[in-house]
Order: structure tokens, then sequence, then C-alpha cells
DNA sequence: GTCTATACTCGGATAGAC
DNA sequence: GTCTATCCGAGTATAGAC
């Protein structure tokens, strides 16, 4: 695929992501990630001067955005606390294809020896989506204590439902959980 | 580290396991194998001819066999259900050290391209633990739709409490669901 | 800004001595 | 059964033309 043209940025991260999403940071080589994005390796170096883990490093900012827009901002918005959560569902099955496709946030916290370029990041995407999800049952009427109990265990559930369902070959356990999601947040 | 002498093979494929558990399998190379083992890259060959993928084949095959023993030979024994969950809860306590290792099923579960030589065990080794949690929540009077559903959630948090627990640098969300495991499967 | 070509390192794997 | 030595391919990264 000949390609003497200026590729849009999001469009190529997006294609890289797709790489780092399928194999992982570790086993994702340049030639996968030249092919996917339809630039030659030396062209990837032109835009990533920080090689492989520029990549993901911009690849992960890129979907956090995303998620933050997609997801947090949902939870935070107008509405009644369950017609915000279902927009959040909605978009969280959108992004992870019902499953099928894995996280980023689980992926790239493999540490390799050290404690990893991408902590920082995890980490605090980990927090912010336990504290929308908290605030989301706070306001609709748990404890301060209940609400973050219940956002840990909802955040716990959606990662290992991807966990399981990669495991099992199936998507019915994210699925579950993602119906579920409602009532292990708000309900009772 | 000179080593001229026969090393035993427990031993040997628990060095192997410890590396796999530290950075997955893509990531783990055979001079980290070789580091960790005080075994030639060469020996390696000799015990494992086909190389790094058979060694992750036997380490998981190892793994799954002491996980059979000290987790699902427990929860099958005799004594109280709550009983059998609190022998059960300690040794994953232990072999997960407490939410700071990672679990072989999520890291072999990263898919490189092909379905990955590792799928089939895996698939049955969350099928066993789930049918296992399953059995000991039927038993303590839970319908078998209930247990079964009570059983994979059980399965997912324990998954996703290993991945918060990396993700965050704590091991706070891997001991809290450890503890609320027997109000989960046997509660109300 | 993208390409072709290439340098160089490292990982996987084998041969053969002991 | 373990070692030293080596091969080969893949992987990362760079140089320089267009």
């Amino acid at each position: 695929m000949a390609r003497p043209q200026t590729i849009d940025d999001e469009d190529l991260l997006a294609r890289l992501a797709e790489v780092f999403r399928d194999v992982g940071y570790a086993a994702a080589s340049l030639s996968d990630l030249s092919a996917a994005s339809g630039l030659q390796r030396a062209s990837l170096y032109h835009r990533f001067p920080g090689g492989k883990e520029q990549m993901a490093q911009e690849v992960l900012a890129a979907a956090l955005a995303r998620f933050s827009e997609k997801i947090l901002a949902p939870l935070a918005g107008g509405g009644t606390p369950a017609a915000r959560l279902k927009i959040a569902a909605a978009n969280l099955d959108k992004y992870y294809a019902s499953g099928r496709k894995s996280c980023l946030l689980n992926l790239f916290a493999a540490p390799g020896v050290e404690g990893g370029p991408f902590a920082p990041a995890i980490k605090s995407a980990f927090e912010a989506l336990i504290a929308a999800f908290a605030a989301l049952a706070r306001e609709d009427g748990r404890s301060a204590a209940q609400a973050r109990r219940r956002a840990a265990r909802a955040v716990m559930l959606l990662q290992g439902s991807l966990v399981l369902s990669r495991g099992l070959g199936k998507s019915d356990p994210f699925k579950s959980v993602l119906a579920d999601l409602p009532e292990d947040l708000l309900g009772e």
C-alpha cells in the first residue's frame, strides 16, 4: 500500500491502538505497527522519535481522552443517575466490542521488570472511573462508604469480565456484568 | 552461578513460572528464563525441546495442578461450605501474594494473533473454578441458577481485583474481595 | 513526510565438547 | 545433563535519498 500522503493523526493512533489491544505491548512489533498503519517503520520513527514506547504512550493518552469523553462525561452529565449510567454502559459495550476486545489498562499493566512507564496513567484512569461510579451511587442515595465500595466492585467486575470473556472465548460474562451494572451500582 | 548438577524438576518449573508471572509470556526472554533458573539456554532446550512455548505450557500445567490441589480440592473436601471456603481463600491469598502477583490465566490469555496455544487449558481452568464455587453455593442452599451466577461473579471479582491491585499499586482491592468472598458466595 | 536501505542488537534455537 | 560457541532471524533504530 503506497502511501505518499499525509495521514491523519487521530486515524494513525487508532490503527496503532488496534495492534496494542490485540497483542499487548511486548508482543507488538514495529512490523505489526507498520503494517497496521500503512507507514514504513522509518516513517513511524519520524512521528514518534521515542519509538514503540512513545507510540504506546500516545495511544494510551488518546484512548484515555476518548474514555473520558464517552464514559466519564456521560456519568457526570445531565439526567437521572440511571439514565446516565445507561449511556455509559452503551458506550462501554461499544468500546469493548461486547467483550471481544481487551482493555489497554490491563494489557499495559504487565510490568517489564520496572514499574512500567504507563503505571501513572493507568492508576489515574482507574481512580477516575471509580470516582465517577462512586459519585453516581452517592447521588442516588448511597452512603459515601457504600458508594465507594460499589464503585470499586463495579470496576473489578468489568475488568474481570473482560478477562473471563477472553479466557472462555465467550462474550457472555462481559455482557452480563454490563446488564447488571445498574442494579450493582444503584440498586436496593 | 556454576551449576553442573541436576536440578529438581519441580523447583525448575517454579523458577520459570516466576518469570512468566512477572513479565508475561511475550516479554519473557530465554535470557530471563536462563538467569532465573540458573541453567544456560542450551540446557533449557535439553529439558524443553519445544522451546519457550513448551516451558510455558509445562509451567501452566504445573500451576494448574497446584491450583487443583490447593484450591479446588479444599472447596470439594470435608467440612461446612464456610470452612472449606476459608481454606481456599487462605490459599488464594498465599498464591497471589495478597494481590502482588499476577494470574497466569490472565497473562497467558493475551492473544498473539492466533487463538493462543494456552487457550484450552485456560478455559478449562476457569470452568473448573466456577463449577467448584457454584457447587459450594448450591450446597449452601442457593438455587442452581443463583449458585452459578454467584460463582461466575466471584471469579470475575478475583480476576478484576488482581488487575486493579496491579493498576493501583495497592493490594487492597484483592484483599477486600477475598474478605467478602464468603458473603458474596454464600451470604443472605 | 515518506520512502529504501542498512546498521546493530537481541532473542530463539542448534551443534558439539565435556 | 550441562556447558561454550555459534548461527540465524527478528526486532529496534538510523542514515540519507526523494
